[in-house]
RNA sequence: GGCGGCGUAGCCAAGUGGUAAGGCAGAGCUCUGCAAAAGCUCCAUCACCAGUUCAAAUCUGGUCGCCGCCUCCA
């Protein structure tokens, strides 16, 4: 099997060849750090955590770059309203995002480039479109006319005479010749304040698209393989993205793009007027497992809309809940070896492994690899109450779940190191207890643990025990 | 007006021609000092209608319902 995306460029599914093989370079749209990004945001982060992750596996190098966008509307608004400047503004909403990462255990990106850092980058880029002849000035902003390039909306499937056009448009956008080309360059207005570089092409700031196409290209090349978003920004951001750079270089962009779906929160798009609009931190405050968030976003395919609800978390954390009782029972199997479960073991491992990979091959289809992952759950379940597992077969076992939890990350519980070796001691204690058939003493040591949170199970091999 | 997606058990969800994966929840059983976990068993004919086919959740046409995009938005 190869390795096959959706490719919305397409809009079909195609073998994925990277331009040098075992090697994938990818661009993946990041955040505008004027807030904390919600669950929406997420899922889209997620996502891609889940395909770099999915790459590794299947063996691929990955160079992922992933933009701030740090100078926009939006930031500079942000800025004014705390009477910061833009910088310090935005460097709290950048160090929140990298918290948030962290909480739900998504891997970190090679390079992570910010538009204010890379305007020599994107000056240059306007003026080669200039040179080219892909666009024009107004009051001091330069445009880019979309009716230089014939390939202008073939990324959202889009014929742009048949787009619809709103008087609002025709209203706010006069200074355009089209409504629909966009800004490369705007000017600098007194709207900016102290926001503004002088440049070869005057005195303001880049638009948003341009960003990208600078970074990507300066970090990956002119052309490389991988570029995703969420689907909202399929248009205009990435189609623009397209026709900016392909007029600049004369060449193809990106080969493969993929776009995940929306999430929608208890059945509706999330809006604050909805009062459904989370942030992560809103979601940690509520007390759910950020591992299981972390499962539910993973768990439904990323073409699909994901309605994220507070039983669909439940759920994944019992999911979860049941990997982990099996990690920690692989884990203790040499403590009462078996006999050997005559290549039970390695045949169900070998099969697991065989279609997990295919799955994922298959446009990422974890929910799929997921189902087949369960199925081996149970079978090594069983060999682990029939007590017939070698310590290497336990191993192999044990080796093929990190193996897989290389992608999914759930594993590992989140606790720390104190409270642990303090629970620990209280089982050590219960383990006497019950040696001396003391089971008074041994129900309220259950309760103790219970108490700081911790369960804790006996097993033939001797008690586990995990947070709550 | 133009483009696109979706509708599978109580909930989530895989499955693009060969007779319905998996997870969660629920019921019963086994095991168990207790408690859990685990294992076993049970729980759907795939929105509806009409076609194509030896065979359709999967293809075609239509109906109903839901959702997204057409320049703020992951």
């Amino acid at each position: 099997m190869a390795l096959r995306f959706h490719n919305s460029l397409t809009r079909q599914r195609e073998t994925f060849q990277p331009l040098v093989p075992g090697k994938v370079g990818m661009y993946t749209c990041g955040p505008t750090v004027y807030n904390y990004a919600h669950i929406g945001n997420f899922r889209t982060f997620v996502f891609e955590d889940l395909l770099r992750r999915s790459l590794r596996f299947l063996g691929y190098q990955v160079t992922q770059v992933m933009n701030f966008t740090d100078v926009d509307d939006k930031t500079i608004r942000g800025s004014q309203a705390t009477g910061e400047s833009l910088d310090a503004f935005t460097a709290r909403y950048k160090q929140a995002f990298f918290e948030d990462l962290d909480t739900l255990r998504v891997e970190r990106a090679e390079v992570y480039p910010e538009a204010t850092t890379h305007i020599e980058e994107m000056v240059a880029l306007i003026e080669q479109l200039r040179e080219r002849g892909h666009t024009y000035e107004d009051n001091g902003s330069i445009y880019f006319r979309i009716a230089s390039f014939p390939g202008y909306g073939r990324l959202a499937n889009l014929n742009p005479d048949q787009m619809r056009t709103s008087g609002r448009v025709d209203n706010d956008e006069y200074e355009k010749e089209d409504v629909r080309d966009f800004a490369l360059w705007k000017a600098w207005t007194p709207e900016d304040g102290p926001v503004f570089w002088e440049t070869r092409l005057g005195k303001g700031r880049p638009g948003w698209h341009i960003e990208c196409s600078a970074m990507s290209m300066k970090y990956l090349g002119e052309h490389f393989d991988l570029h995703t978003g969420g689907v909202d920004n399929r248009f205009p951001h990435h189609e623009n993205e397209i026709a900016q750079s392909c007029c600049a270089t004369g060449q193809s962009f990106v080969s493969t793009w993929l776009h995940s779906e929306f999430l929608l929160v208890e059945g509706k798009k999330m809006s604050k007027s909805l009062g459904n609009f989370y942030t992560l931190r809103d979601l940690l405050d509520k007390g759910l497992d950020p591992v299981a968030i972390r499962y539910t976003l993973l768990s439904v395919h990323y073409r699909a809309q994901l309605n994220f609800s507070f039983d669909g978390i439940e759920a994944s954390a019992q999911a979860v809940r049941r990997l982990r009782d099996l990690y920690r029972r692989l884990e203790q199997a040499h403590l009462h070896q078996g006999p050997g479960s005559g290549g039970r073991a390695e045949v169900a491992t070998e099969l697991c492994r065989a279609d997990f990979t295919a799955a994922l091959e298959d446009d990422l289809n974890l929910a799929g690899a997921l189902g087949r992952l369960f199925l081996w759950v149970r079978e090594a379940n069983s060999l682990l109450d029939e007590a017939v597992l070698s310590v290497a077969e336990a191993q192999t076992m044990e080796l093929w779940l990190k193996e897989v939890d290389s992608v999914l990350d759930v594993l590992k519980e989140d606790c720390d190191e104190n409270a642990e070796a303090c629970v620990a001691r209280l089982v050590e204690e219960r383990v006497k207890a019950k040696a001396a058939k003391d089971f008074a003493a041994a129900d309220r040591l259950r309760a103790e643990i219970e108490a700081l949170g911790w369960v804790v199970k006996d097993t033939a091999a001797g008690p586990v025990f995990h947070r709550r």
